[in-house]
DNA sequence: CGCCGCTGTAAGGTTGGCGCAAGCTGGGCG
DNA sequence: CGCCCAGCTTGCGCCAACCTTACAGCGGCG
């Protein structure tokens, strides 16, 4: 999914950012205010990670602005171990949830997950589709009890489907779900994974609406 | 409103139970998992306070069976402080947010507001015209349960006269909304789409006002 | 250093929707 | 009653959208 560190440019910044990425998210830096802001009102974000240490310290601007206008996106802030004042304040400003430096990846993640699945207001995370059981909160799928294993990417773009379950998405809509705004994709990347989650899901479970994208009905 | 609050029997349920009916909400409480599931099964709460520190533990196991069954009935969880596993379970599960015991009354009562109020006001988008149903944010129309595919154009076409539903739309308004200027349309595309469209949803759905346009009753 | 799995690009094959055209239907008016 | 023209319907060739496979680059891991 589509996400936003927003962090200054220091090594922790850089070990979160690649290990978001290894689970196949299209992160987006943003090492300032000012750049933050930018970037959250041109792309939709799953989730916002935001760190409250910026050099400037108007990280809490940038959310309350935003909530101001309305926007619901889920907001996790990360705040040093000693400032609880720090982390009432982004809860009262709009965050949905904190995490405490230095903090588990995994336990970030997973709260990048629930918050993401709860804001696309389907929080169910195992159900079936067709002959498949499938897991968003672990990101695992089972056929007649074996695992089909998928690579990052693939379950990057199944997962996309998922939270618009029913819905047709566009070819764009999940290149933006995809890659961040550096990756710069150009080809027919999301054909090519399409195809091979058809080869490995079953060629029903995503359908093509051509002209329109695709749709997990 | 209607509240259901999943607690045990003790001091603090009843004084929450106090604040929340002199707020003037209509609030039953549930003692255990097997009232909480029953309760939840007959009436339609506007929100659901549920604790997870339950005698028999089973709090999670309420939460995840209703939304197995598909309820969306918007649930707030209550842990203690130092459960942060417990909050992550709880999101996975379907909860919509969470408070820390002890908690300050006024916020439950502002998170329960927010999220009743979220719940109400889904947009209606699913709608029916005749015998059809039809999803336009999904882009999707069904007639007995089947669904009944439309092409990118033919929805265009559709879609274009839903927004103007119950006044007549020009030939030349149609083109407009169906063509881009440099696509320079000569020919008799609308009443093709016309006629596919009535072929496949029925020759009632859209009239003719000759000499004017069309339109969908 | 070599192997392996993942990723995105490229290239060729396939197909389904698109819009034109041509003939038909029927409402409305003289 | 009969003509005329707006609208209806069907067929069809074309082409963009889509599918699939192959491949090279890259990074991790032993």
């Amino acid at each position: 999914m589509r996400l936003l560190l927003v962090e200054d440019t220091s090594e922790l910044a850089h070990s979160i950012l690649r290990a978001l990425r290894e689970e196949g998210h299209a992160v987006d830096l943003a090492p300032d205010a000012q750049t933050a802001t930018e970037a959250m009102a041109v792309a939709d974000y799953a989730c916002v990670i935001l760190d409250l240490g910026l050099p400037d310290g108007s990280g809490l601007e940038v959310l309350k602005a935003r909530r101001r206008a309305g926007d619901r996106t889920p907001v996790i802030i990360a705040t040093a171990r000693d400032q609880i004042s720090d982390r009432i304040a982004g809860l009262d400003a709009g965050a949905d949830d904190y995490v405490v430096k230095p903090f588990d990846l995994h336990e970030l993640s997973a709260r990048i997950r629930a918050h993401a699945r709860r804001a696309q207001g389907l929080p169910e995370t195992r159900f079936r589709i067709a002959d498949l059981e499938i897991d968003r909160a672990a990101a695992r799928v089972w056929r007649d009890r074996t695992e089909i294993r998928l690579t990052a990417r693939e379950w990057a773009l199944f997962d996309a489907l998922l939270g618009a379950r029913g819905r047709v998405l566009g070819k764009t809509a999940l290149e933006d779900a995809l890659f961040a705004f550096d990756d710069a994709i150009e080809g027919n990347a999301v054909e090519v994974y399409v195809s091979r989650l058809r080869q490995k899901l079953g060629a029903q479970v995503i359908e093509t609406r051509r002209g329109l994208g695709y749709i997990v009905p």
